[in-house]
DNA sequence: GCCGTTTTCGGCCCGACTGTTTTCAGTCG
């Protein structure tokens, strides 16, 4: 079975390789079909059994035919000979920065330099300098990327880890006065759930001391490029953070400019030429006048396209539902009013029923579910009927108290390995909402798994399924499950499917949220919090139903305590 | 090699920074 990373490596390569013999243009079209597989969510071969990959931007006929080729064979000539004749590893190369093809291959040309330990042998002997068109300073900077690159877990980011440290510097940006306006944009302001770097953009009549100020911030371990209108730096927290100085006039184009993804950005300013019009960071030029510039959405509004949300700038057909005007209404985070996946110290969490609950009505929060664990997962100080019982009798004190935000009785329960629920059904009758979860004894064939959960789904007593995909970003790979099986049962049933907010689990993933709209399945929301500082991984919850594309409707947190109730089982 | 609301041929996103050049190629995002 071939993965869609190793297919876009293999693509990537014959791109480096064509640029090497100095092809025009095919590298790009090599390049353009590999971006577009490693952001797909389908498997490759799953798209090339249904007859698809002519579908997919950028893979015309003969890119198909290799894709066909490496699918049935695990091989593509092309790739072999191009290989043969130059046996270099592009593929991790390309990790290291300041190393294109180009630049490769005089490596390899001079001094025979294949792979990372030939290139660390040459560096240390001082081979590199002097190589036409490398100087010392060239022979520092491979030696210095080479070394971080060796370094640096090549791990992205959680998006809901580092918000808050993001927050705090544009708030010491702002601070320093040399800034009228900082903002983020990139894939920090796209919500996206893991993130690659930090791009901030900011507005500044100083940017020379602007930058100074910026390269010199605590948080700076080492500044990479350094020029009047563009800083890079990498941080202490592990990732790089570009900054950019422009301009008020031309803020709003510079935010659009930042803030899609590559594919998003280079289609929208396609668009912009097939109307004679250039978009850059700028403005939109009609020729050399600025035709806007300042306001973003003027700036999507000229061309034609509705104003998009940043969190669906990720060309997966917003433009395209732009320009017709049928884009979503995407849910509002200020529409998401309650909570429906907490914990509190009674099973593994560390705050108390009153903390929660307190801190959540502080956030703005109406209602919350309780949601502790069940007994069958000790490890998690999983409740048996009798202390749920005991439990639920808290919550209905604590609602006939004085205080504005509401508690639902809940249960995150586990699902056995027969798919039966670990709750007798009259300790469930006396839940408001129950979340089905698969903790346990997940080594099963995919079959089995689907038809584990479909059992718990099929039961009657399940509100939502939590977290579907269990999966661990970094860590656990997603379930094997046939989704599209789970998804007609939780349709027939009425069940949701749980956004699960944690940064590490952001489960359902977007993609799949999107899908199982399209279903026509319906969403729960929830923090999964362990303590009071989670609760804000809501907004991530909401950011992750935004990407899905999901309206107000397709989400049962925006509505109201007593229409939560009715959704008892 | 890919693609099409000016096109099945003739274009292909755009600009900043760096080091090594002496006006620019390579790399990055």
């Amino acid at each position: 079975m071939i993965s869609n990373k190793d297919l876009a490596d293999k693509l990537y390569d014959i791109a480096d390789i064509l640029e090497i013999q100095n092809a025009k243009w095919e590298p790009r079209a090599y390049r353009n079909a590999a971006l577009t597989i490693s952001g797909l969510s389908d498997d490759i071969t799953v798209i090339y059994k249904k007859g698809k990959l002519l579908e997919l931007e950028g893979v015309g006929k003969s890119i198909a035919g290799s894709i066909k080729e490496y699918i049935e064979t695990g091989k593509i000539k092309k790739y072999e000979e191009l290989r043969k004749k130059y046996p270099i590893d592009f593929t991790t190369f390309r990790k290291i920065r300041g190393l294109g093809p180009k630049r490769v291959y005089s490596l390899y040309k001079n001094l025979n330099i294949k792979n990372v330990h030939d290139l660390k042998t040459s560096i240390d002997k001082h081979n590199i300098r002097g190589l036409e068109g490398f100087g010392p300073k060239s022979e520092e900077d491979i030696m210095k990327n080479l070394e971080s690159f060796m370094n640096v877990k090549n791990d992205r980011l959680l998006l809901g880890y580092v918000i808050d440290y993001v927050d705090n510097l544009i708030n010491k940006l702002l601070k320093s006065g040399l800034f009228e306006d900082v903002k983020v944009a990139g894939s920090i302001r796209r919500m996206k759930e893991t993130i690659g770097d930090i791009d901030i953009l900011a507005i500044s009549n100083k940017p020379d001391k602007g930058m100074d100020f910026f390269s010199r911030m605590d948080e700076v371990k080492e500044v990479i490029v350094k020029g009047p209108t563009k800083t890079t730096v990498s941080l202490g927290i592990g990732t790089t953070c570009d900054i950019r100085i422009l301009q008020k006039k031309s803020f709003g184009a510079a935010m659009q400019y930042f803030t899609g993804n590559r594919e998003h950005n280079v289609k929208v300013r396609k668009i912009a030429i097939s109307r004679g019009l250039k978009l850059n960071e700028y403005g939109l030029f009609d020729g050399k006048k600025a035709v806007s510039a300042e306001d973003e959405r003027e700036v999507y509004k000229k061309l034609g396209i509705d104003w998009i949300p940043p969190e669906l700038r990720e060309n997966t057909g917003e433009i395209e539902a732009a320009q017709s005007h049928s884009l979503p209404k995407v849910v509002e985070y200020d529409e998401l009013i309650g909570d429906m996946h907490v914990h509190t110290k009674d099973s593994d969490g560390m705050n108390s029923l009153e903390e929660m609950a307190m801190a959540a009505e502080k956030n703005g929060s109406k209602y919350i579910a309780l949601t502790n664990h069940s007994k069958s997962l000790p490890v998690a100080r999983g409740l048996d009927e009798k202390r749920f019982n005991e439990f639920n009798i808290q919550i209905d004190k604590f609602n006939d108290s004085e205080r504005q935000i509401r508690l639902l009785k809940g249960v995150e329960i586990e699902i056995l390995k027969d798919g039966s629920l670990d709750l007798n059904d009259s300790c469930l009758a006396g839940m408001d909402f129950v979340i089905g979860a698969l903790h346990q004894n997940l080594r099963m064939g995919s079959k089995e798994l689907t038809n584990r959960l479909i059992k718990a789904i099929n039961s009657g007593r399940i509100n939502t399924v939590a977290h579907p995909m269990d999966r661990l970003i970094g860590e656990r790979e997603k379930l094997k499950l046939d989704f599209e099986r789970v998804l007609e049962a939780c349709k027939k049933n009425d069940v949701l499917l749980e956004i699960n907010g944690y940064p590490e689990r952001s489960d359902l993933p977007f993609d799949l949220v999107r899908k199982a709209k399209e279903f026509g399945v319906k969403f729960s929301l929830g923090s999964d919090s362990h303590r009071i500082e989670h609760l804000r991984f809501m907004k991530l919850a909401g950011a992750i139903a935004r990407r899905g594309w999901l309206e107000k409707n397709d989400v049962i947190n925006t509505l109201g305590y007593k229409d939560i109730l009715r959704l008892k089982r």
